[in-house]
DNA sequence: CTAAATTCAGGCCGTGCGGTCGAAAAACGG
DNA sequence: CCGTTTTTCGACCGCACGGCCTGAATTTAG
């Protein structure tokens, strides 16, 4: 692939995920993201084989990237509540910087139906909630957590954490390190086993 | 209204709410919702004005409906503890009897658009994060609570029980009950004050 | 320099959408 | 029983969509 088709392609995958957030997935026409990227209908058409595949270019770049990018601090830690932590911050911390691209890839993975109405990427943001859901597992295996259920804490943390990114949508002045310092130690009280205190 | 006339409406009502939730807010078309409730197209414009009318009769009914039910549930307790609880398992329970219609109205409030491509109904579901917070604040002013930014917990929980439906949703043999009582423990754990232990 | 390959613009087409129309059918009132 | 009103229906309209095709501009290769 030669560098001026990979540079369209991105540039492409660029307006997409600014149309998208900007006017929703139902809206997000192959005119208005042509007209987005200043270009015509057809170099889209040119560049990717149809729409849908287009968007599946969309949501594969950005949970990649995402991916990548919590790697080392998931790796950094030692200890599971070490790690819960790193991972609610570096999660936050990715939405802050690519808020616009995680609204997009929401909008795709939730609307995006095949011909039988039924979604296509169900399972392809199953990954973090996996590596989650690894973190938990370990933390109980080690005695480090309390007793609970694993699946319920990986969904509720997940959730908790996609509700920062909602809460900040609608409110841009929010504090997202404050938010995120307040699930780490809403979640560090909600695994660590109790305490004698005092 | 005559009563064959708010019949029809609730029989369209329900065709749309099991097509949004069959087949997506985007494949729900007019036609669609006809074909679910056997009559032609035109007997739902006949009865309501347009699209955005029913739908938004649909959302009107089902928070309604939902408001209701939680309501003796909560007023049924009287310290902030036992109102939280009351309202994670009341909301929780809603949710496993009335699924098909929160699954719908998720769609709707998510995907509905106004012309200028912003959402419409982006408040409309705050009215039980409202209760929640009133919850959360009063706890924490009657010093029953540890000291926490009620939002980020309001927000959460709200969160976190979504997150029950979600996870319901794709594995129906989940037992809700139980995904209830760890989050009643979970979000007990988080929003209780420290204890002097053994 | 020329010819082949690549890249891009504008327009056309079939489809399905929300919504409307006039007529048929059903329900109602005297 | 008939006339009127309410309700339903299938046909139809204008529109925007995704996809495709044609052809021109640009780049590359020999």
């Amino acid at each position: 692939m030669s560098f001026i088709q990979a540079a369209r392609r991105r540039q492409i995958i660029a307006a997409a995920i600014s149309t998208v957030t900007a006017v929703g997935y139902g809206q997000a026409s192959l005119a208005r993201i042509a007209d987005e990227a200043q270009i015509s209908k057809s170099v889209i058409s040119y560049h990717f084989a149809n729409k849908d595949a287009l968007l599946e270019q969309v949501v594969h770049q950005v949970v990649d990237d995402w991916a990548r990018y919590m790697r080392p601090f998931l790796d950094a830690e030692t200890t599971a509540g070490g790690r819960l932590a790193a991972y609610i911050r570096s999660r936050l911390a990715y939405m802050r910087d690519n808020h616009v691209q995680l609204i997009a890839v929401a909008e795709i993975v939730v609307n995006h139906r095949g011909p039988d109405g039924k979604p296509v990427f169900a399972e392809r943001d199953a990954a973090p909630v996996a590596e989650l859901l690894a973190i938990l597992r370990e933390g109980r295996q080690t005695g480090e957590f309390r007793e609970f259920d694993p699946v319920v804490l990986a969904m509720t943390i997940t959730q908790g954490i996609d509700g920062a990114l909602t809460y900040w949508a609608e409110h841009p002045g929010t504090d997202l390190t404050a938010y995120g310092e307040e699930l780490v130690t809403l979640f560090r009280l909600a695994t660590q086993k109790k305490e004698r205190r005092k």
